[in-house]
Parts: C-alpha cells; structure tokens; sequence
DNA sequence: TGTACATCAGTGAACGCGCGTTCACTGATGTAC
DNA sequence: TGTACATCAGTGAACGCGCGTTCACTGATGTAC
C-alpha cells in the first residue's frame, strides 16, 4: 500500500463518498445514513468529507441526484425494450427500481429532496418525471399512472402490502390498468 | 396545583403520553419522535414511560395501533356517507387523513409497525384494511385503489408532487378512475 | 535539472448535543388489622 | 376509627453512545525561478 492508497490523487473524494454512501444504503441501512459512517467507509476522517460538501444535507441531495439520474435511465429503457406497452413496462420497471434499492429510493422521494435547493437534484428529478409522463397521454392518465405505481412500491417497501412474489403482484395488477 | 396535578391517579400515564405523542407527531415533527420530548411534554421524568412500556419501539407501535383505530373510522365513515361511490370517497379520506396528519400517516405504514409483534397493532391494521377492500371487486381492482390512493397520498405528503390544491388534485385523478 | 515555496486535501482531537435506558430512591396510596 | 405496612408509580442523576461539525495542524503536490 503506498502513500497515495489513502488519497484520490486529483479525484474526487466526493465520488468515492457517494459510492460508499450507496453501497451503505443498498446495503440495507436500517436507520438514517450518517456523514461518519460514509467517511469511514470511504477510508476517511469524518472532516475530509467538508472538503467537498458544506454540510451532510448536500451530501444526501448529491446522493438523490444521482439516484434520479439512475431512476430516469432504467425508466427510458424500459419503455424502449417494451414499445408496444411503455406506461406498464414503465411501471413494472419503477416498482422493480424502488424494491431493489429501498433505501435509495426511500431517499430519492424523501424530505432532504423536497427541501433541497441542489439544482442538480432539481434537474435530474424533472428529468426522471419527463420521462414518466412522457408516455402518458393526459395529465390525469399520467398521475394515475404515476401515484398507482408509487403507492405500489411504497406498500410494498415498507411491509404494508405482503406478498411471496411481490413482482407478480405488480405485474398482475399493473397489466390490467392499460391505457 | 396540588400534588396530584403531578400524577394521573389510578389513571394511565400511558393515555398521556399517546397523547402528547400525537400532539407532537401532529405539531409537524419534522425529525424522529423521542421519547424524552413525549415525556417532557406529558410532564413527567423520561424514566416514567418505562413503567408502561418496555422501550420506545412499544410506545410507537400503540401510537401507530390508535392511529390505524382512527384511519379505519373515517374511511368507514367517507364510505357509509357515500353509498353511490364508497370508493372514491374512501379514497379522498384516505389521501385526506394522510394530509392531516403527515407524520401520524408514515409513523402507521413505516419500518416499526411493520417490524411489531404488538398485537393491537396488528388488529388494527387488518380491519382499517378490511374496510378499504370491502367496498372494490376484485383483489387486483382493491389493490389498485389502494395503490393509488397511498401513492398520491405519499406523493403529496413528500413534496415530489406539488399542487396549489393537492386535494382538488386528488378529486380530479379519483372520479375520473370509478369502477 | 534543482531548489524554495504556496496551496490545500486530509488528519485527529475535541466540542456540545440529545438520545434511549438503568438505577437506587421516595413518597403517596390503599389495605389489613 | 386509627395505625403499620407493603406496593409501586414516578424522580432525578447518571451511563454510554454516535452524531454533525470545528479547528489547528501536517505533509504531499505542483509551480516559479
């Protein structure tokens, strides 16, 4: 290990913080993420974290910005993969999204994002939403569309709505909701 | 104030310390619930909650039972004042309460409730439930008022949807899904 | 090519905080005689 | 009716904890000459 192991060189130790913060998130991280938690994981004094982001809350929102951009990538490729019927695979995919990375997603739709003013953040989130609504035909199909499918993911995230096969569930309610 | 204004008599301290717990929920906690804060507010030592309930995950899993108790009377209540369309207006009462009462809402349908043994809580859970798939067809048509109506409902409570009149909103996607 | 120097990313110790929980205690209540 | 006593709800001080954040510092890097 040479001396440079512990530094990111001209890089970023921001990215490397938000790549631990995400492996800490999908790693089923019960409670809140904490700054020090994330500086250790990262190999890193907790103050080394100040270098690069003024407080922890720029740090969740730099997180939940990234998480939107991911979000909006697996969306569009969903509905290219399924042209036939976008607003359901769409869906299927939101769903499958918000179940593989609940802390992620938690985060993404949670308080810090509403109150951030990352304009970053604000991008991505209307990014992601575009290309939600982009395959709806009115505003009301497309919030049907939008809030049956949150609701979907958030019951099932938080244990309200149990199911063995929580996919098939989605699946089975989603395919006969088409527009 | 005489000495027994300190004490609750043969009476609950538990009843006072819901209580106040609600009224700080209600308050717009913005953070965590603490039981210190609950205590402070019911006027008592944080210790004395300990003579009621085993540890703090106990005191929230009877606030999230009373909450589900009084979630099941007004989409009851929504329903029985609506015999045409039981379903669109347990739907406003559901999104309804959600608003109301933001941190009542995601205290009932996060990680403790799901994660309890209580088994008040868990009656309380079934039948508020029960009310709201009494009155759609199917599974899947019941799952999907469900999952529409507690994704707006979340959509709205985290500011990821906004709207002047979130309610009005809600009534404009809702007449237009009856089944 | 070699040396002097400014920059600045990261360190590690410390701060104050509020938390959940425990513990030995006290003092009012209600019962037994 | 009056006294002795057991019960037990609530006290207040203390515990250890991890947190976000600050601060004076160090030491490697890259530039100017």
């Amino acid at each position: 290990m040479s001396t440079s192991d512990r530094t990111y060189h001209h890089g970023d130790l921001l990215t490397a913080l938000l790549s631990a913060a995400e492996t800490l998130l999908d790693e089923g991280g019960d409670g809140a993420l904490s700054l020090r938690e994330v500086a250790r994981r990262a190999g890193v004094s907790p103050a080394a974290a100040y270098r690069h982001v003024p407080d922890k809350e720029a740090l969740l929102a730099k997180l939940a910005a990234r998480g939107f951009a991911a979000f909006g990538v697996a969306l569009g490729q969903a509905a290219a993969a399924a042209p036939g019927v976008p607003l359901d695979a769409m869906g299927l995919a939101y769903v499958e999204f918000a179940l593989a990375r609940p802390a992620r997603f938690r985060l993404m739709f949670g308080a810090i994002t509403a109150r951030s003013k990352d304009e970053a953040l604000g991008a991505a989130r209307r990014e992601a939403f575009a290309v939600l609504s982009g395959v709806a035909g009115s505003r009301a199909a497309s919030l049907r569309a939008w809030g049956l499918v949150h609701g979907l993911a958030m019951l099932l995230l938080d244990g309200a709505l149990a199911a063995e096969d929580p996919m098939a569930l989605v699946r089975e309610v989603l395919t006969r909701t088409a527009a």
